[in-house]
DNA sequence: GCAAAAGTGTTAATAGTACACCCATGT
DNA sequence: ACATGGGTGTACTATTAACACTTTTGC
């Protein structure tokens, strides 16, 4: 506490910092995990893809700014509910090259969202394959924060009830299994998958009516809600591959 | 990235936001868990337990500013190579009666430290027992930071190889063992605990010399060091109790 | 019929739990 | 001797992983 009492708050005794907030935006379209990005207009970086974000305001908090431009980017009429969380906060002094910005980056998981029209400005917005793709690199230090959300929510699909958020009010535990394997890239086995889920209380509830959906060829599936329960013990571990260390 | 643009980064467009790190510093003490706390000598909250912290100074990074802060608070020469982390970032437009303050809270975990000094000011430094005990309630945020802090430290021991940072760099198994029991508040069976360590590659290696420590009474204990892995598969529990949903 | 996805069954391997028991040391 | 913590053994249970197989749909 010295640094506060030394200086006493005055407003002006420091290089004033800007504080914003930066989206990731995760969803699942076709059984690939696709983020929501924006192409920027001026430069720097002009031209290139970035994550969407914005100031936050004098009187609301880092995370009233996320829910604020989640509505703003993403078109939805409802943002609460939706899963939108902290990621951690990047502050080196260099990462923007016009001032000091200290930005709050924040995941967010939304099913079936509307097309991403840009915003108000010329700015086009778009929802890209996440991955080593076509958008690469993003401007400032988006590639990283993007790389430690995604890193944030595989992880947190293993220990909580998480996966549900990408998922609409009512789905089959195929969509399910499909969230999983597109934020981890591997393969489930459905069998084993489906017991576990069932079988861990209050990750799902089946909707007990013979309500059945077809999604296309095979078997109707049964219809699932999701379930009370946040975590999740024990954990849904991912399969082990060559790149984590034992 | 609309919000960046349409206001071209004018310094003053905007109330300018004071950035702060707050650390929780734990440390294990006679196999409690402790962490580090100031006692403010000025309102508000004058006379009140607080984490320690300070400014982030325009040329740093907050990873920097805590560094620096960590050094100076536990009078540690050499504060590199201790685990630091960020926990998440504390923005309430109110949580500072005076001022619009921004606060980027880091844990950090510390074997050994020498006693608490007073910061150069009169404030009283000093480690104090973790636990709903006699330091609460703290200043500002401080208790729910204190519990995030905490309860990320206690989540991270279960799939990571953090206990070790803990631990001095030689170690023995009932030492690190006393690291998850102080965390987790739950006591573990010592022959299963020793065959899960020894049997997860990587996480700890035992130092081949006859090399064996005494700790009081007992047999005389095999010494360890950290081993290279950060990630544990499979991860390492906590004890189910009623408290967590299934 | 055939492909595809849902859903059930079965089995072997792995991992976790709860102990009993011996070992080496200080007092 | 005995209390204390280190360390090994072992039987039991729970969970995971792998894969065969049946069911119900669209084409």
């Amino acid at each position: 506490m010295q640094g506060y009492d030394k200086h006493a708050y005055d407003k002006h005794a420091y290089e004033p910092f800007a504080v914003t907030v930066d989206l990731a935006v995760f969803t699942i379209r076709d059984g690939a995990l696709h983020v929501l990005l924006v192409e920027r207009g001026q430069e720097p970086y002009a031209g290139r893809w970035a994550l969407p974000g914005g100031f936050v305001l004098p009187d609301e908090s880092a995370e009233s700014a996320a829910q604020r431009e989640l509505a703003e980017e993403t078109g939805l009429a409802d943002v609460t509910g939706l899963h939108l969380e902290q990621v951690r906060t990047y502050s080196e002094p260099d990462r923007d090259p016009r001032m000091r910005v200290v930005s709050v980056a924040f995941a967010a998981l939304v099913a079936d969202p509307p097309e991403a029209r840009g915003g108000g400005d010329a700015a086009r917005a778009a929802w890209l394959p996440y991955g080593p793709g076509a958008h690469r690199p993003l401007a400032f230090d988006h590639d990283r924060i993007l790389a430690d959300a995604h890193h944030r929510i595989g992880a947190k699909l293993e220990y909580t009830s998480l996966a549900t958020a990408f998922c609409a009010p009512e789905f089959t535990l195929g969509e399910l299994r499909g969230v999983y394997e597109a934020v981890w890239g591997a393969e489930l086995d459905p069998a084993n998958f489906r017991r576990k889920v069932v079988g861990t209380p209050g990750l799902v509830e089946a909707i007990p009516g013979a309500a059945r959906l077809t999604g296309g060829r095979g078997k109707p599936a049964a219809l699932f809600r999701a379930g009370t329960a946040t975590a999740l013990h024990p954990p849904l571990l991912r399969p082990a591959s060559e790149g984590r260390s034992a």
